[in-house]
DNA sequence: CTTGGCACTCCCTGCGGTGGAGTGCCAGAC
DNA sequence: GTCTGGCACTCCACCGCAGGGAGTGCCAAG
């Protein structure tokens, strides 16, 4: 009985201090929410509370405030979120539903989630590592320099450019743009590096050059894990602990490697992942937290959305924005 | 002679209060610059540029503070740059010469720049206008759908889809291909545009959509005029006025248009351009002020790169190295 | 035109006092 | 055993105030 209402408190406590940006004390708590408690018995609550690590005085004689394990339990007791308003959905459907490619999509997407959630928005391209070959097209731009165009189920173009050492005719090009589409368009990316390869060890010459080319577009995956990122203006509410929070983070939001880090493995579609100050990889991030989930077509996790944000935010309302965002993007992906 | 004076004690004045971010008074002024002369004639002088505008006092019985007009003179009457150290040479050509292709030379060149600057960097990709149309390639995804490249002198790839009417079959491509090649390939944009304006009018069909498509892309200047901004964790040093300077420069990093408009028109190649504080084309932005240049092969100005930072910068270094890496670039261009 | 001197202004800093919000603990009530 | 009211205590945040210092403007003399 008195280990649900500590819960209670604990709960009462990270949305006052996530509301006030203060130290909340035991009065005002009871008289904010509807507590049947006396101030004296949340007193003891909190104290306990503070023992067991879930939060923390910043000194004597003041309110308290929820520690990284404090705002873990939180998120972990609530599983019910806060639904999204009939204005919010209805603003997510029409924002989303202008986009006329995958780009579109994309950016309308990291926008929409930085409005909605108020914090620094992070999206990445579905990766290549479940789509499948639509289409490889050569283009000859001149006898010894070819243009390799790789076009993937998810809409995404890769090209590279390729130097031959040796010119190829008419022809040969017909021939050999057969071969590559013949053996890789319609398979899976991871299928076809390993069709593709097979292929450049059986003929060598321009043959394995193009294969090879097209293995290295499609195996090198960090790099083309693109990612694009929105809201930073949000970053300029931090007001307080500015040096130590803001600037690494805009740091990590341009190396792009850290930022998938931080993102990490693409979650499941349909499980919002919570990642809570130094919890996460990045130890200067260590006052922020990470709200992510998976997205893509048939509940296929191609990719991983979310937000940065201080560890103090509202976790309720961001990874309800989180999910919905991501569900209204997985259904775009299932349509196109 | 006087006025000589007057614009030293200018010139000392900016130098000092960018350098110590701190009104700057006559005494400290006379000590740490080699004026031969009293503080007290000093003050006149700055009691006159005062007058002029040319300077500021936060209030009464502080040191002085140089306005934007300050800033302004200051900028014009200082002819020569502060000259690149042989190391910061060596930087940038070892920097940008790793660099393998057009997207890698450009986010190198703006990570180079905001290095170099400690600023926000901004790099404009090569745009369309004064390139040339190297190839055009079509590719028949499905009989109906055809994807459309364009590749241009710059480097640059751009892709279209597009949805025909009636399917087309391989002979018809083929010669559809060498059609639009033929009126296109070699021309300017400019030029491109209305060859394959007249083709569309004259030949309906396929042919007409094809070349209407590809006007687009060519003439939808806007929308195609990347950029790419780097070094925005330099923002993190604006300390002081936060909320009023930042958040409007991080919305406006975001918003490409209003950036473009930031950037103004691609000023000639070699020539630096200075717009401080309140002279820009964004209020929001009138306590920052803008470093560009304009680039390219064979000093054509294809393109603007800059960096955005505060109006009390560094103007000289900043300058400079706008400049210095400019002209790196340019001779990339050439080369490739 | 420059310079030294002088009175004045105003900000910044440090200091002590006060008020308030909050805590911890204890004894009593349920 | 748990909750509650009361009480003393702590400590921060705020305020007013004085002192020092950096800077200015002005004036008379070189």
């Amino acid at each position: 009985m008195q280990e649900e209402r500590r819960i209670a408190v604990l709960r009462a406590i990270v949305e006052d201090y996530v509301a006030t940006e203060e130290p909340v004390g035991s009065k005002a708590l009871v008289e904010r929410h509807g507590l049947n408690v006396s101030p004296a018995t949340v007193r003891n609550d909190m104290a306990a509370l503070e023992d067991e690590g879930y939060l923390a005085q910043p000194h004597t004689s003041a309110g308290r405030v929820p520690t990284d394990k404090g705002y873990r339990l939180f998120v972990d007791r609530l599983t019910n979120l806060k639904p999204m308003s009939g204005a919010e959905k209805r603003a997510i459907s029409t924002f989303l539903d202008g986009a006329v490619d995958l780009d579109d999509v994309v950016s309308r997407s990291v926008r929409l989630l930085s409005q909605l959630t108020r914090q620094v928005a992070v999206v990445q391209y579905p990766t290549l590592s479940r789509s499948t070959v639509r289409h490889i097209e050569l283009v000859a731009l001149a006898p010894d320099r070819l243009l390799v165009v790789l076009i993937l189920s998810t809409g995404r173009v890769e090209q590279r450019l390729l130097e031959l050492d040796t010119p190829l005719d008419d022809t040969a090009l017909v021939d050999l743009r057969s071969l590559v589409n013949g053996v890789a368009t319609g398979e899976l990316i991871s299928e076809a590096i390993v069709a593709l390869g097979t292929l450049a060890a059986a003929r060598p010459g321009p043959a394995a050059s193009v294969a090879d080319l097209l293995v290295e577009a499609m195996s090198d995956h960090r790099s083309h894990e693109r990612l694009v990122v929105g809201g930073a203006a949000n970053l300029a509410r931090y007001g307080d602990s500015f040096d130590s929070a803001v600037r690494p983070l805009l740091e990590a939001l341009e190396e792009h490697v850290v930022l998938l880090r931080l993102l990490g493995e693409a979650s499941q579609s349909g499980t919002v992942t919570v990642r809570i100050g130094a919890e996460g990889p990045v130890q200067e991030l260590s006052s922020t937290s990470v709200v992510t989930t998976g997205y893509g077509p048939h509940d296929n996790a191609l990719a991983t959305l979310g937000i940065v944000g201080p560890t103090r935010m509202d976790y309720p309302g961001t990874m309800a924005a989180v999910r919905a965002v991501a569900r209204y993007l997985s259904r775009i992906l299932d349509e196109g």
